[in-house]
RNA sequence: GGAGGGUUGGCUGAGCGGUCGAAAGCGGCGGUCUUGAAAACCGUUGUGGGUUUGCGCCCACCGGGGGUUCGAAUCCCUCACCCUCCGCCA
């Protein structure tokens, strides 16, 4: 959500910034907000002499019955007015809510140091690291997996469906021994691990954004709650409507979920093999951070997940995300892609934002000095969260790199987790 | 699944339909005292919005929503969440 403040007092700046995300109707719902908003500032005008007119008499009521006399002329009087304030009461709740649904629509305004473009083809490289030398042959990994008897679709689909695939053997005891690798890597760099529930309720989702704008991702289940699509999700709503302690931050959280996601709409080659699917593991890092702090800590969640990539050896390149092609909530996303040498092409295999004070308006985290029991003036913290790394497409790496005539390659960083291979 | 209890400010916890934005305690902040600190004592201390150069004034908020009333933390309806007990269960 954006800064009310902000959107009245310059509604330019934030019309540039919708503009330059290229969501279809925000400029729309500016406009729409804009003019709901004067309407509202001048009936809450209103309303407010009203209501004041209304409390005083009310008070002077009271006075007089209890030094018993008779009110019911004054109480007659009331009547009226009573009635008015209702109905203005009314119209404030209703164009509140309206206010409300269009400031949903509005999304994150880009950081300046985001590169200005159209669509996925402006994103930026800013940095390429080459790896491990992957044989010139290199096999996708739908082949050797299959081969191995690691990748079977067909069991996947038969307990629940395309799009769910069951590892098996290796392939099983690497994703175990990654998840291992990455929480015990960010632990060392100062995050909490926790464990969270899988699923969220609505509160949820709408606080960290997911709502309204990317329902269709989302699966629903009977009882009203979503499965989680990332661990961002569980975790950012950790401290939904909390005061934190200023001289505590950032704090940072480490966690592993299954992500679910519907990916309506995919095909092709983008859904062979461990491409895209509907369930999959991926560790992520949750930070709160204070305002000033936030895009130094983006660079330092960043150059984390790069670590991680390097200790195994997997070449990358890193892309800032052009204002077009950043989500709703983002300020500022950097994308990491690995290099699959058995499809020749990048795969993303992490997404590390800034969504600011954004999501933190919705959530109402605040910190001030001293903590909720302290002194200060409570301010919104700015929220970020990034993957460390997402499973599926690690593996698929891992295999196309490393793959040999007896087995995986264990990377040495992973020696310690599965054993010193070749990994079958 | 069944039965009951609860949700009030940063926390604990009072609250008769009017003088309640809300007692008291704790915590925070400022001060007195002290070489310093603690203790003690005094004062002060919710959030959001509007208005004013400023002192200030006004409005809303006692889990969410709706209602009754001149007036609601207090009465009614409804939803959500939490707790206890019973049942079932990894």
């Amino acid at each position: 959500m954006l800064d009310p403040t902000l959107i009245r007092e310059d509604p330019e700046a934030v019309r540039r910034g919708l503009r330059a995300k290229r969501i279809d109707g925000a400029e729309a719902a500016l406009d729409a907000w804009l003019l709901a908003d004067e309407e509202y500032r001048l009936l809450r005008a209103d309303l407010e002499a009203k209501q004041a007119h209304r409390n005083r008499e009310s008070k002077r009521i009271g006075e007089a019955k209890r030094a018993g006399e008779d009110a019911s002329d004054a109480i007659r009087a009331m009547g009226e007015l009573a009635a008015e304030v209702k109905r203005l009461e009314e119209r404030e709740r209703a164009l509140a809510d309206r206010l409300e649904r269009l400031q949903l629509d509005l999304p994150n305004l880009p950081h300046e140091s985001v590169p200005e473009g159209e669509s996925e083809h402006d994103n930026v490289v800013v940095k390429e690291w080459s790896g491990a030398a992957a044989p010139p042959d290199a096999a996708p990994h739908w082949t050797t997996m299959g081969d191995w008897g690691w990748l079977d679709a067909e069991a996947g689909a038969r307990v629940a469906g395309a799009g769910f695939p069951v590892l098996r053997g290796g392939a099983a005891r690497l994703v175990r021994g990654l998840e291992r690798y990455f929480l015990d890597v960010l632990q060392e760099a100062g995050y909490l691990e926790v464990r969270v529930p899988y699923l969220a309720n609505e509160a949820s989702a709408v606080a960290t954004g997911q709502l309204p704008d990317k329902e269709g991702q989302m699966y629903r289940v009977d009882d009203g709650f979503y499965l989680i699509p990332t661990s961002e999700v569980a975790v950012t709503n950790l401290h939904r409507d909390a005061i934190l302690d200023a001289d505590a931050l950032p704090l940072r959280y480490a966690a592993s979920t299954p992500c679910f996601r519907r990916e309506a709409g995919s095909y092709g080659k983008d859904v062979r093999g461990l491409n895209r699917v509907h369930q999959f593991d991926k560790v992520e890092m949750v930070a709160f951070a204070a305002a000033d702090a936030s895009y130094a800590q983006l660079e330092a969640m960043t150059e984390l997940s790069e670590g991680l990539l390097e200790a195994l050896g997997l070449s990358y390149r890193r892309l800032s995300m052009c204002t077009a092609d950043m989500g709703f909530t983002q300020a500022k996303k950097y994308d990491l892609e690995v290099w699959s040498p058995g499809q020749e092409r990048w795969l993303e295999v992490s997404s590390v934002s800034n969504l600011t004070d954004f999501q933190a308006r919705r959530l109402q985290v605040r910190a001030r000095a001293g903590g909720a029991q302290g002194s200060g003036k409570p301010a919104l913290v700015h929220t970020l969260n990034g993957s460390a790394l997402a499973m599926p497409r690690t593996v698929a790496a891992l295999v196309e790199t490393y793959a040999g005539p007896d087995g995986l390659r264990v990377p040495d960083a992973l020696v310690p987790y599965v054993g010193a291979g070749p990994l079958r």
